[in-house]
DNA sequence: GATGAATGAGCCTTCATTCAT
DNA sequence: TATGAATGAAGGCTCATTCAT
C-alpha cells in the first residue's frame, strides 16, 4: 500500500512535464539542461530522476503527450456529416488549433520530435504512430466518399490522406517559423484539394 | 601571391562540409561531436577550425548549402511551357529528387535545420529565405495563369503556393521518416490540387 | 531551511582556495590547470565550479584573500606609540611576517597578482586598493609626527609613505628570489630612512 | 660562409623582439599567441621558429634584452663625483626614466619577468643577475664614502643598497600600476634616505 | 630562408546523474 | 520522497609547433 496516493505521483509528473515542455519549446531540448527543468518547475534534481529515469526518458513522456494531442483532433468528428464534410470540419479544427497561442508552445517542442524521430526509435514509433491513426481515419472517410459517389473513385485515398497530412504538417512549419499565416487562406487552399477530390472529370492532364 | 590557390581552400573547405553532414544526418547536430567530424573527415581539430570559426559555424555553413539546393530545385522552369505544367514540372522535379537517396542525406540534415531554425536567427533567416524564393515563384506562375485565364481568377496565388509548399515539406518528412512513398502516389495527389486550381466552375462548398 | 550549513558552503570553498593557492605558488596561474587544482583539493572538476565561476573568478578570490591579509599586518598599531614607534613597529612586522615560511607561499602568490595587475582590471583594483590603506595610514602618522615635532616639518607625508611602501615591495621581491636576507640588515635599513625622517636640521642637499 | 650576413640575421632578430615586447606589454606572456606576434611583425610562423626555438626561448631573449637595460642606467656614474653625489645621480636617473612613456613598455614586461623568475630558472638568473650589478655598485660607492668619512661607517652597505634597490622596484611597481607619480616626491623621498646615511649621530633609536 | 596550412595534445568548462542526509 | 552538493566523463576549442612548398 503505497503511502503515496498514485493522484499524488501523477500531478508531480505532470508537474515537471509542463516545466519540461515549457524550457524544451523555448530551447531545444539540446540547449535545455535538467538544471533549467528544474528551476521552471522549482523542484530538485533528486526528485525529478525519481519520476523520470533521464533526460531522454523525459523527452519521449514528453512526445507520448503530444501524440495524444493531435489524435484527439483528428478523431471521429460526427457521423452525422457527409464525408467532404468531416474533412472540412479536420482541416478547419486543425488550422483553428494552428491559431491558438496555447497550442504553439506544444508544436514548436513537436517540430525538435520530428527530428529526433531520426535517431530515436521510440520518438520514431510515436510520431508515425501519431500520424498513422489520422491518416487511417481520412482514408476511412475518402472511401466512403467514393462509396456515395460523392468522390471521384479514380482517386487513391491513401494517397489523399498522406497529403493532406503533409499539408497539415507543412503549415505548422511555416507558423512556426512566424510566417504570416491567415485561417481563411489556409481553409481556401484546403477547399481546393476538397475541389479537386469532389469533381467528377479530373483532368489529370493539363494539356 | 598566396603560395596555396584559394581553389585549394575552397576544396578543403568542401571536405569539411562533406564529412559534417555525413554525421550530422547519421547523428544530428547535438549528438555529434567536432571528433566525429574530425574523424569522418581525417583532418585535424586545428584544420577544422581554421576553416569554421565554431561548430554552429559550420552548421551554419551547411544550412547555406541546402539552401541553394532547395532554390535550384524551384528555379526558373523553361518559359515555353504553360503555368499548368510549370507547376506540374516543378512538383515533379521536387518528387523525384525526394526518390534518389543521395538526396535524403541532405534533407536528414534539413530537418534539423528546420527544428533550429525555432533558436538560432541565422538559420532562421536561411530556412525562410529559402522558402520564400520558391513561393513568389509559384505565385508569378498562377497569376500568368488567371491572366490567361488557364487558372480560377478567384484563388488566392499566395495561399496555393504556401499550401504547395507545405504539402512538399511534408512529404519530406514522410519519406525521412521512412513511410511508404510512391512516385505515382505522390503526383497523382498534386494533380488533384492542379484539378482544383483548373476548375472554373468549382463549388468551394460542399453544400 | 538548507540541509546543508552556509559554513560548510564557506568551508569547501576555503578547501578550494587553499588547494589553488597551493598550486598557483608553486607554478603560477597559467601554468596551473583545474586538473592541479582538482588533483590538490581531492574534489571534482564539478564541485570546483559550483563554488567558483571560472578559473578567472577563483584568481581574482585569491586576490581578495591576499587584500585581506597584507591589510591586517598594516593595522593600527597601537595608539600608545609614538609615530615614529608605530613606524618601526610596522617595518618590524612586515619584515618578520616576510621571514616566516608560510607566508611565503602566499606572497608568490602575490607577486603574480601584482603582474595579472596590468591586465585584469578587478585584481589591479584589488592590488592598488590593498596598498592604498596601508599607505593612507603611515600618511597619518607622519601628520601625526608632525604636528608632534617629532617628524620634520617639511617632508611630504604621502611620499614617505609611498616610499616606505615601495621599499617593503622591493623587499618581497628579494626575498622570493631568494635574495639573501636578513631582519638585521633590513630593519637597519629602515631606520635609516626614520634617521632622516627625524632629523630636525637635515641639509637636503649633500653640497 | 652564410649567403645572409649576420647582421641581416640580427636585424631580423630584432624585429621579432620588438614585436614581441610590443605583445608583451599589452597582454602578458601567456595571453599572447604567437600568432599575435606574428601579427605584430608581419612575419610568418616559420620565420619566427627559425630564430627561436620556442616561445619560452622568445621569453628569455626578451629578458636578456631588460637585463642589458637596467644594468645600464646603474652604471658607472662619473668618478668625479662624490659618493653622496653619485648616489643621487642614480636615483635621479632612475626616477626619470621611469617618467618616460618609453620606457614603461620594457617595464611592463619586466614586471612580467619578475613574476616569472619564480618557476624559469633561466629568468631567475636574469633577474637576480641584473640586480646584483647595481647592488654592487651602490655597495662600492658607499664603501668609499665610509672610507671618505662622508657616510655614516655604521651603516651595512649591502643593508643600505639592497634597499635602495627595492625601492627602485617598488616605484617600478605602483608607477605601472597607474598610481600618482611626481619625480620631486620620489626625489624627496630618496633623499631622506641619503640624509639617513649622512647623519654622523645616527638615531638608530627613537627613545 | 620564408610561408602558413595543418597538427594534436591538452585546457576550461558543462551537465546528466547519484546519493548521503 | 525530496534535496542539492558532488561527481567525472566528455565536449568545444586553442595554440605552440612542424614541414611541404
Amino acid at each position: 500500500m503505497p503511502k503515496v496516493k498514485p493522484e499524488r505521483l501523477a500531478a508531480r509528473r505532470n508537474e515537471i512535464l509542463e516545466a519540461a515542455e515549457t524550457c524544451f519549446a523555448r530551447q531545444g531540448f539540446h540547449q535545455t539542461t535538467i538544471q533549467n527543468v528544474i528551476g521552471e518547475s522549482r523542484l530538485s534534481a533528486g526528485c525529478i530522476y525519481t519520476h523520470f529515469a533521464s533526460k531522454e526518458d523525459l523527452i519521449q513522456a514528453i512526445g507520448e503527450r503530444r501524440h495524444a494531442h493531435d489524435s484527439a483532433l483528428f478523431a471521429a468528428r460526427g457521423e452525422e456529416l457527409s464525408p467532404l464534410e468531416s474533412l472540412r470540419a479536420i482541416a478547419r479544427a486543425f488550422i483553428m488549433d494552428l491559431q491558438k497561442e496555447q497550442g504553439l508552445r506544444s508544436r514548436r517542442v513537436a517540430l525538435q520530435l520530428w527530428a529526433e524521430a531520426l535517431r530515436d526509435e521510440v520518438i520514431h514509433e510515436q510520431v508515425t504512430n501519431g500520424i498513422r491513426k489520422p491518416i487511417a481515419g481520412i482514408v476511412e472517410l475518402v472511401k466512403r466518399g467514393q462509396r456515395l459517389g460523392i468522390i471521384d473513385g479514380a482517386v487513391n485515398p491513401r494517397a489523399i490522406a498522406r497529403t493532406m497530412v503533409a499539408m497539415f504538417q507543412g503549415l505548422v512549419l511555416q507558423r512556426l517559423w512566424g510566417e504570416p499565416f491567415s485561417v481563411a487562406e489556409a481553409t481556401g487552399a484546403f477547399d481546393l484539394l476538397l475541389a479537386g477530390l469532389a469533381a467528377k472529370r479530373t483532368s489529370g492532364s493539363t494539356k
